[in-house]
RNA sequence: GCCGAUAUAGCUCAGCAGGUAGAGCACUCCCUUGGUAAGGGAGAGGUCAGCAGUUCAAAUCUGCUUAUCGGCACCA
């Protein structure tokens, strides 16, 4: 007979076999009723699930981790079902859980409208009203595949055909829908009571271009229209921070017709690209990188060599002139294989470290730009470490402190960090791979630092770790990598004379901090909202008389402030003071220095933050000094 | 590249059962010299993304092209 026993340590005994909700409603009735799964012995079922032994169990409800996602698994299959009810000659495929909600992939002739998501919503909303109890059914494999297939459910035939043939398959049935699910699910469709559906999309059966598209629904769901309420309003901020917004606003940069995904830089973006890259110079420097400078086009014959005309061809842009075929460079590495090979190295040169700010462009599919993140021009701090065999772990190590050291000047925590292992089509022996990926894995655990294998990720070339970050809306974007190299050194003659006097070929390190300086102040603007730290803000403090009587006081004070290094401005304009504070708050200049009669005759300014802070009246040098200050913080966060 | 949506003044947007364009902000000029998030008045500004087509008539309807946005695929 089942000795129950509940995540508090206390135990029920049952003389019988009993459902989880048997179990919840023992406890009591208002539990019975929030039920929404179970969880026994660590494994999460429907609250129909019969416990014939003794089992460690956890009534799931909406405040449950784990309720939610029973929710928005339910949710998706609430929607395919208001879907096959409203549309004619649509098949159901997928519908997984996402970050926040689900969506439902469907195979039909006929888009989703705007209009067709309302009234899908409208028809959801019906379904949790009928109260349908959701029941489980067992089916053989053979059987579901027919069952399916007699219902014109292609696709969800073809899933269950790859599924092994002794495995036993879970059917869900809600009503008059009935879809082929791992479960569990809610125990009543009345259980789903917030949800709304965001937008529809195109997406490919089972990820693959070559197969055909789908129609995807996305949608969102939370254990209580409160949730909701509060879901869509973060993201209707988090929207307002979007990069492209801010940058118009801000009159960073822009992007027009004639040059897709490339970008105009005006003055005051381009202030913070330079700030950018001055600040790695100095980084790189500090870490014993040379920096050098190649060509923005060579000739074919040597992206012949390195494999990338081959592999690439395509996505370069190329020229002809003067009879020679050209590639624009899409990376920096052959070139600085070139300076390598130029003069004989020792073992003794190396590890040698070349960077190089390295304008790339290649010739991205127009679906795959994206603002500033996603360009077909765009600048790489990217760096070449030529090193041996024995040496990577050592500089991956070294590199991987420096990019830490980088991301918290600029205040990021949250990295996400992937190690890439070898793919099917590869170069290099296993041997290679094997002692490649373990000096990846060891410099990451030797910085304790979390991580996750992408199993066959890699390049055709060596394994990789990538560093991503997210952007307002939470999607993630590589920035920082590092990628062991066994082919290009060889396949363009790099060597090196050992220490046995023997000439050998150097590995080579592909590595980025920032990735794209383009993408990571696409990253930054999201990251800041716009409101720079002072570091960075292209304007670092703006001086802003009461009356014309004090405009030459300002000048003044703005030339003074300029000579020592800071970036300041006036606005003398004739308006009032408020006025000023007003549009020179939203332009999100940090400091705002206001000079009265007052502030003239004591030879001061009068200073306010940007959010608003009444920081005092304060000499020039004071206020010098208080900028030096929060400018030598970068954006590090306090510890 | 694929699916869908969008493109109107410098910006944000309205106009769209076809009858030669409108608001707010910004801009220019005038008044105002005002102490910490919008002072008042006047004026100027658009071949409605481009190219075709339908029509007596197209910003509005249709087609194509380009770009952008949301996804998918891609990302050396």
């Amino acid at each position: 007979m089942p000795v129950i026993t509940l995540p508090d340590g206390s135990k029920r005994e049952f003389d019988h076999a009993v459902s989880v909700y048997d179990v919840a409603n023992d406890i009591g009735p208002g539990l019975a009723k929030a039920a929404l799964a179970g969880k026994v012995n660590g494994q999460m079922v429907d609250t129909s699930f019969v416990i014939e032994n003794d089992a460690d169990l956890a009534i799931i409800t909406e405040r449950d981790e784990d309720g939610l996602e029973v929710i928005r698994h339910s949710t998706a299959h609430l929607l395919a079902q208001a879907v096959q009810r409203l549309f004619d000659n649509v098949q159901v495929t997928i519908g997984p859980v996402i970050d926040n909600g689900f969506y439902y992939d469907f195979a039909t002739e006929k888009p989703f409208s705007e209009d067709d998501l309302r009234a899908i919503e409208k028809e959801m909303e019906k379904i949790t009203k009928e109260n349908l109890q959701v029941e489980r059914t067992e089916m053989g494999r053979d059987e579901a595949v027919a069952f399916f297939r007699n219902m014109g459910e292609e696709y969800k035939a073809e899933i269950i055909e790859s599924i092994p043939q002794n495995e036993t398959l879970s059917l869900y049935r809600q009503g008059d829908f009935i879809d082929l699910c791992r479960g569990p699910h809610v125990p009543s469709t009345s259980k789903l009571k917030a949800f709304k559906l965001m937008k529809v999309a195109g997406a490919y059966w089972r990820g693959d271009s070559n197969n055909a598209m789908l129609q995807r629904i996305y949608g969102t769901a939370w254990t209580n229209k409160k949730e909701l309420k509060a879901y869509l309003h973060r993201l209707e901020e988090a929207e307002k921070r979007d990069h492209r917004k801010i940058a118009k606003a801000l009159d960073l940069f822009h992007i027009q017709e004639e040059a897709p995904g490339m970008i105009f830089w005006h003055d005051k973006g381009w202030t913070i690209y330079k700030t950018l890259e001055q600040y790695i110079r100095e980084r790189l420097k500090e870490h014993d990188y040379q920096e050098v400078k190649t060509p923005q086009m060579v000739d074919r014959s040597l992206w012949e060599k390195s494999g990338h005309w081959d592999k690439f061809g395509d996505d370069m842009f190329t020229l002809k002139s003067d009879e020679r075929d050209y590639a624009i460079k899409p990376m920096n590495c052959p070139c600085h294989v070139q300076i390598f090979n130029v003069g004989l190295k020792s073992y003794r040169d190396l590890p040698l470290r070349m960077a190089e700010f390295g304008s790339c462009h290649r010739n991205e599919p127009s679906g795959a730009l994206h603002g500033i993140m996603r360009l077909r021009n765009f600048v790489q701090d990217d760096a070449h470490i030529f090193c041996t065999e024995d040496q990577i772990q050592e500089e991956v190590s070294k590199f991987i402190e420096m990019l830490y050291d980088v991301y918290a000047d600029f205040g990021f925590t949250d990295v996400i960090v992937k190690l890439s292992t070898r793919p099917e089509k590869r170069v290099g022996t296993d041997q290679e791979w094997d002692k490649a990926e373990a000096a990846l894995a060891d410099a990451l655990k030797a910085n304790n630092i979390q991580f996750e294998y992408q199993p066959g990720e890699g390049a055709f070339y060596g394994p990789k770790l990538e560093f991503t970050l997210k952007d307002c809306l939470e999607r993630h974007w590589q920035c920082g990598t590092i990628q062991v190299d066994f082919s290009m050194p060889g396949r363009l003659d790099a060597e090196y004379v050992a220490e046995s006097g023997e000439r050998e070929t150097p590995v080579m390190l592909h590595r980025a901090i920032l990735g794209s300086l383009e993408r990571f102040i696409g990253i930054l603007i999201e990251e800041f909202a716009g409101k720079f730290p002072a570091w960075l803000a292209p304007t670092q403090a703006v001086v802003m008389n009461i009356t014309d009587k004090q405009a030459d006081f300002c000048q003044k004070v703005v030339e003074s402030l300029k000579n020592k290094g800071f970036r300041v401005n006036s606005d003398l304009r004739n308006e009032k003071i408020g006025f000023k504070i007003r549009e020179q708050t939203l332009a999100r200049v940090p400091f705002l220095l206001v000079v009265g009669d007052r502030e003239v005759e004591n030879n001061h300014v009068a200073v306010r933050t940007r959010d608003g802070e009444d920081l005092g009246s304060m000499s020039i040098e004071a206020f010098a000094e208080l900028l030096e200050a929060e400018v030598a913080k970068r954006a590090r966060k306090a510890d």
